[in-house]
DNA sequence: ACCTGAACACCGTTCAAGT
DNA sequence: ACCTGAACACCGTTCAAGT
């Protein structure tokens, strides 16, 4: 638990700078959702007048950038380069997932805000590394790297507006498909109890497996 | 094109209605982005009172999550029945990218609002028809259509990302790369010129491929 | 049932003034 | 170089009043 609110102390208070605006910023989405997050909420955090925060970030856009950036940049990386290539793409996907999960209020911010720092090309060039250990050449490696991508965000993308749609209804949900007119969704209908089973961790594993197959399947050029 | 600025006429204006705020809305942002999009901002489109929309439309948020319901129901979903499972696979998966790429700044919007009606589930319940009649399990079904979305989820959102952060640059965005530490980066400035292509087309039909082949691999119960 | 204007409590950002 | 308060042009939404 990180301690923000130091607005009431009087004492003397460490710089203001970018990085903790950022910081002041993550915490308040977490805590109240990118809704709640305003220049004026933040400044109130850092117990400073709304425009300090302008000398150190342009503005508000800017300052989700920097949340982005930070959150991308917290990936853990570290896949033992022991490990077969299957084994590299595995870990690195799911450290996408695991920052996801630490920050699951900041996801939005994070998709939809460019990566401007090269931090955020680190784990473009270990994808790329492992694809090119692998044997394929560099066309393929880029659309590996790609197609990899593409599922790390659409799981968890898929995963938080399950949890919406989900989570705040009582039992197993069965009654949101009790409505549903039966010629028109039998399957659905038929398969309710699995539809509402929320286990986004073999969900998830599931579509991993899918394509880390059909890569190890492909031709290769060494 | 549809015409939407009727607030200058003074004649009679058909009935203000859910349909025609909804409608409003979705023009509103594809022309101006989502930042753009304000209550008063439609209001002055429909020639009308800010708070006349509320007449129809609880708040904004559920405007909002009229335009996802709107734009996921514009979905084609007609794959003739004829084709093979794994074609009517892609075509599901393609019938979603049609729709982003015609509403391309309205895809932030349904990816971050839920979809409360029925016609949300229906891609839900020709995937699942899909799989069943593939030979899959129930929970096999769910886990493939879950799949199937996160990538088609995550194709367009790395696609919208990867616009916004090549297509503004001139030339094949080589200086992109030019200020990177070598030692750190040496696969992606390698590979600079394939990162710097765009081609989502064949980005996106490649993974889509990957797990398509994936699935006609995967053991089957029937 | 539907429409409306005024009002309230917020926003992001510019500007001029301070140190 | 950094901080600040006042001001401007916006927001979403409540409320009371109209038809």
């Amino acid at each position: 638990m990180t301690r923000t609110a130091d607005s009431g102390r009087a004492g003397r208070r460490p710089a203001l700078t970018r990085a903790r605006i950022v910081h002041a910023a993550i915490g308040l989405i977490e805590r109240e959702g990118a809704d709640a997050l305003s220049m004026r909420r933040v400044a109130g955090e850092l117990g400073v007048a709304v425009m300090s925060l302008y000398n150190h970030v342009p503005n508000k856009d800017a300052l989700l950038q920097g949340v982005a950036e930070h959150i991308v940049a917290g990936m853990d990386l570290d896949c033992g380069p022991d490990e077969p290539w299957t084994g590299r793409a595995r870990a690195l996907v799911r450290a996408f997932r695991k920052v996801a999960h630490d920050h699951p209020r900041c996801m939005n911010v994070v998709f939809t805000h460019r990566i401007g720092t090269s931090a955020g090309l680190r784990p473009a060039e270990r994808a790329l590394a492992l694809a090119e250990s692998a044997g394929f050449d560099g066309e393929t490696s880029v659309r590996i790297m790609r197609a990899l991508l593409a599922y790390a965000l659409g799981a968890q993308l898929r995963e938080i507006g399950a949890v919406r749609k989900f989570d705040r209804l009582p039992g197993d949900g069965a009654e949101e498909f009790a409505r549903l007119d039966p010629d028109e969704f039998p399957h659905v209908i038929a398969l309710a109890p699995q539809l509402a089973r929320h286990d986004p961790e073999t969900d998830f594993e599931f579509g991993l497996d899918l394509l880390v197959n059909a890569l190890e399947s492909l031709p290769r050029s060494r």
